[in-house]
DNA sequence: CGCACTCTTGACCGAGATCAACATTCGTGG
DNA sequence: CCACGAATGTTGATCTCGGTCAAGAGTGCG
């Protein structure tokens, strides 16, 4: 069927998962001309202090975004998953504050700015979804915000998995509770402000508590409800729509 | 003088700080039709959960942006000052994850979602400048999650302070490097995620490093260099144009 | 098959939290 | 003008969560 194969556009899904685009939006969005590049895991795409004047929109994969302090201490501000467009900012801020690196392989399409803009001036509701997008972004900013700096071990690591498998679900990489998670207990050191001996600890004892099984980078949340109550987990704050429960 | 009249308006000061705007752009500005209403310190502006059909900027006064966990604790997220629409997200998101109270007394302007959307239709330009405004807004939410994460006690407290004179001064509320800071211990305790013991011995700390001095809610930073090397301060996430140094 | 990365475990440590007084400031009403 | 109570700030004693250090166990890739 001709009319599915635009919905199944990354960026088109995605955008679906927050506000309700018009046929002739979609189709602009969909016939954006990109370049395809694939990325083996563990390679940084764009470095803070870099000047773009392309975004780049994940195809495949799953991305981190980092700052280092000046005394060279990482932490991963954000993640993003297929369909995302992680450096939309840089379309009004064209100078990088902060870094991202591929977690797992990764196909990503690149964006000349100057096609975006003409797509923002064709098409005022897809200037008002992008910019929507940017500020879900900054919501989540505020829940981490609060996750490190007002949750213990435990609530934290079972707050981001909870996120983590929220977002998968609405971009419809989920089975059930189950998905793919291939951040290493490193990463999520970085991600939540822990070290990665506590990370591992706090991780067995979500296991314990039969709130999640990991391993061989699959993630399941077999208690989701308990999951949930661990991580004092309201996804109000990705304002997705149609959110089950 | 007529012309000086304009710039001197809050939000077009405010703008002015991160882009140029246009004659005509910031004469739009300055004509929006706003309801000014006095509030006293420690006043709720709006609540987690609201839906909101107006955006409010603020004329004079500091008010603090905060999320509440399910255990009860309280993360300040962000602050904002004159010049600044801290809810403007609301614009595209009616439902609001966070809330607003005042920290000194207050001016605001209140401003109908209405006469910003018509505004932003009839002046790309400032469609531009408003998104890059919440996009600085999310960049400053990266740095947030880093301080938070990732650095010590008086490193993040002296960061936040940076911040504070460096945003002050970019909309000409200092004389030298010394503010106006009205925020409590225990206010600076939510907005580090610390304790206000541990804040006040931190701030005992920095006194006692000659950085700053801190009493009647001014706040002075003696070793502006000092302090910055303290708190691992660089600007550049304030993507403020005109930085001194 | 060997080296490098990731995960795991145990022992110890320390930054910052918590608890409990006390001091100071300030607004309010008698 | 003073008294008093509520915030706010300060200090000391103690505790604890999570960090650090160190070593070993898997795991996987070249």
């Amino acid at each position: 069927m001709a009319a599915s194969s635009i919905e199944d556009h990354p960026i088109v899904r995605q955008l679906n998962t927050i506000a309700s685009l018009s046929e002739p939006a979609k189709q602009a969005v969909a016939g954006l001309p990109m370049h395809v590049v694939s990325l083996e895991a563990d390679q940084e795409i764009l470095r803070e202090g870099d000047r773009s004047s392309q975004c780049y929109v994940i195809l495949e994969g799953f991305v981190a975004n980092f700052k280092i302090t000046a005394t060279g201490k990482r932490q991963i501000v954000a993640y993003y998953l297929a369909g995302d467009i992680p450096d939309l900012q840089s379309l009004h801020l064209p100078v990088l504050d902060s870094s991202w690196i591929t977690i797992t392989p990764c196909k990503v399409g690149f964006i000349q700015h100057e096609n975006l803009h003409r797509l923002c001036e064709r098409h005022p509701d897809i200037t008002k979804v992008l910019w929507r997008w940017t500020l879900i972004a900054a919501s989540i900013y505020r829940e981490w915000v609060t996750n490190v700096g007002q949750r213990n071990a435990s609530a934290r690591v079972a707050h981001l998995l909870c996120e983590v498998i929220t977002r998968m679900r609405a971009v419809g990489l989920t089975r059930d509770y189950t998905c793919e998670f291939a951040m290493t207990q490193t990463e999520l050191a970085d991600a939540t402000g822990m070290s990665t001996v506590h990370i591992n600890r706090t991780l067995q004892e979500l296991r314990r508590a039969k709130l999640i099984t990991l391993k061989e980078n699959t993630l399941t949340a077999i208690d989701w409800e308990g999951l949930q109550e661990a991580g004092e987990f309201d996804p109000a704050y990705l304002h997705i729509r149609n959110v089950a429960h």
